[in-house]
RNA sequence: GGUUCCGUAGCUCAGUUGGACAGAGCAACAGCCUUCUAAGCUGUGGGUCUUGGGUUCGAAUCCCAACGGAAUCACCA
């Protein structure tokens, strides 16, 4: 038996020789006699995985295979995680602390020159948004604002849904029973009031089924060109995307380039003719065109009907051809809903038989449904929580904390508004941007969304609390710069608070790579707790010796600006007090 | 039925590439505001990580099976 002495000894000593790092061997004791092992197992090592101070590349398999050349005793190594970071971090804290705070774009990874498409929202023009369209929306902007943070060169794109049969609903029904109404002889937003014709149709046609034909015929008209059936297609888009462009725009949502399918729905067309002369679609007798899948363990595809029109699939193909030639893309993220997993896969998989070898750079960033309790939003059992309304909801919650709290009385009406908005955004985007894209979340409508704890109010307060701090330290007439920090002495929460910022720029990493904003929202929540804790066991501005205090304003300085960064991520923003 | 995804505290969720006694928040209970904002902090209780096998020194994590749930498999979009 190889005495654990010897071995820490020995331990650190690969340390230095392959990081030209120092690590007290007495620290590698402790973590050797931890654990007993049989066999050539006889030492535990934590690695050094984590630690981005002292030597980024470590890892414990490698301070074991070191041992194993060098130290012929030691026959065996083990793994564990997560202990010598903390060892190492206080050694070089300082260094990298100071290069942290004065980087102003610290987090903000170096520029790939990769040119990613991210597509979102893509709404149907009939009906007002809801819960759901909310989650993508919000995925959406916040994918994009991570892919641009990781260094990328971001396009966001909407795809609006504005034709088809059930367009042609609405406007049948707005003939038929509104009498000419408009959102302004109504005083009704665009989007609802179409919304309403779209309800009010689903009425009529329960009255008389066969109005179903007359939406088909109202189609053909559209697809002629018939002036009339056209001019009205206008109209009610028109309300439609205006109500959209509220919303948005309460919401933070923007696009780079907008298409309609209107004029996108015939592309793709071209590239059924190349698939039958590559010979990997086939034509039937009655006119249609396949896409046989069954090789890769899917059915045959559909993609012209025997009436030679174009399936949904088609123009998605001729649209990604379209996208990826245009604008030279090296990736193309489509946010959209998981019951459609089935299409994307299929329709990566045409694309490559199509000899596109960016069928591999398309990703389809399937999240979940948002259910209620009593399981998924129906708007025929009016369960469906509209965008709009939520929002408001979420303004007046706001309110009342705020009012509760006495806090914000001497603000003017309008900044007491402005805060409002943000503090009940801040919720509902933290709410839906903290679990995991992949996972279907649930909501419920009668427990309001919270304030208090794991939230973006939470988030928001931490700001504020700080900001509170160094504008005192202002009055005062404190200045402080990173300059001000070697050689102060900082106690081991600080120390902390230090390490958990330094990882910052791998979480955008990490959270870019997997898509997920959720990983943001956790470190953000990290963050804010970690302060929390450290702002109620010290007093900042109370330090006597000048240099700890100025060293602690860069760091709560440093550790606003992050956050800030982080909530940015989200689409949250977080207000100076509150 | 085929395919894919999911199952962690009463509830909502973390726990990425296997590692030290499984973590937060909400809800419950008990504390902390003459001191930088109590939307905060501290503490207590609450778990056979769905179940059963397997791989491994070591499993919530990887593999297999069962059970439970979701999505999807249109000449809809």
């Amino acid at each position: 038996m190889i005495p654990e002495i010897f071995i820490a000894a020995k331990a650190s000593e690969a340390v230095k020789a392959l990081y030209g790092a120092d690590v007290e061997s007495s620290a590698l004791q402790v973590q050797a006699t931890r654990k007993e092992f049989e066999g050539d197992f006889t030492l535990v090592v934590f690695p050094l995985l984590k630690i981005s101070h002292a030597a980024p590349d470590a890892t414990g398999e490698a301070i074991g295979a070191w041992l194993k050349a060098n130290v012929p005793e030691i026959s065996g190594y083990n793994v564990v995680k997560g202990f010598l970071n903390l060892l190492l971090s206080e050694l070089f804290w300082s260094e990298q602390f100071s290069a942290m705070a004065s980087d102003p774009a610290f987090g903000q990874l170096p520029p790939t020159g990769k040119n990613i498409m991210v597509e979102f929202s893509s709404p149907n023009t009939n009906k007002p948004l809801h819960l759901g369209h909310v989650r993508n929306n919000l995925l959406g902007a916040s994918v994009s604002n991570l892919l641009k943070a990781a260094g990328h060169n971001v396009i966001k794109t909407t795809l609006v849904n504005d034709r088809g049969v059930h367009i042609c609903k609405s406007m049948l029904a707005w003939q038929k029973s509104f009498n000419g109404a408009t959102p302004e002889s109504t005083g009704k937003k665009g989007d609802h009031l179409v919304g309403d014709c779209y309800v009010e149709y689903s009425r009529l046609e329960k009255e008389n089924p066969a109005l179903i034909d007359e939406a088909h015929e109202m189609l053909r008209k559209w697809e002629k060109g018939d002036p009339e059936v056209r001019e009205l297609w206008k109209t009610m888009n028109g309300w439609v995307l205006d109500g959209f462009e509220q919303t948005y725009k309460t919401l933070g949502i923007s696009f780079d380039k907008v298409y309609y399918e209107s004029q996108t729905y015939l592309l793709g067309k071209e590239l059924v003719q190349k698939g039958l002369d590559m010979g990997v679609f086939e034509k039937e007798a009655d006119g249609s065109v396949w896409c046989d899948l069954t090789a890769d363990g899917l059915d045959r595809k559909l993609l012209i009907r025997s009436d030679g029109t174009s399936v949904y699939i088609t123009q998605d193909l001729g649209t990604a051809e379209r996208r990826f030639s245009e604008y030279k893309l090296d990736s193309h993220v489509y946010v959209v809903g998981d019951e459609q997993n089935y299409h994307f896969q299929v329709l990566k998989l045409i694309l490559g038989k199509l000899g596109f070898k960016w069928s591999d750079a398309i990703y389809h960033l399937s999240y979940g449904m948002v259910e209620l309790p009593e399981g998924k939003m129906k708007s025929r059992e009016g369960t469906v929580v509209d965008a709009d309304d939520l929002i408001a909801s979420m303004y007046v919650e706001a309110k009342t904390a705020a009012e509760e709290s006495g806090k914000s009385a001497d603000l003017s009406d309008e900044q007491k508004d402005k805060l409002y908005m943000t503090v009940g955004l801040g919720a509902l985007k933290y709410f839906i941007l903290k679990v995991d894209p992949k996972k279907k979340m649930l909501f419920n409508p009668k427990e309001s969304i919270d304030f208090n704890g794991n939230t973006g109010p939470f988030i928001q307060y931490t700001h504020a609390r700080i900001r509170s701090i160094l504008r005192k330290a202002d009055e005062r007439g404190i200045s402080h710069c990173a300059a001000d920090i070697p050689g102060a002495a900082l106690n081991s929460k600080e120390i902390r608070l230090i390490k958990l910022l330094n990882t910052f720029p791998q979480k955008v990493g990490e959270a870019a790579a997997a898509f997920s904003p959720a990983l943001i929202a956790n470190y953000a929540y990290d963050l804010a707790k970690e302060f929390n804790q450290y702002y109620q066991q010290t007093q900042i501005l109370r330090e006597e010796d000048e240099k700890v205090l100025k060293a602690r304003l860069v760091l709560i300085q440093t550790l606003a600006d992050i956050l800030s960064r982080a909530a940015a991520i989200l689409g949250i923003e977080l207000p100076d007090r509150m």
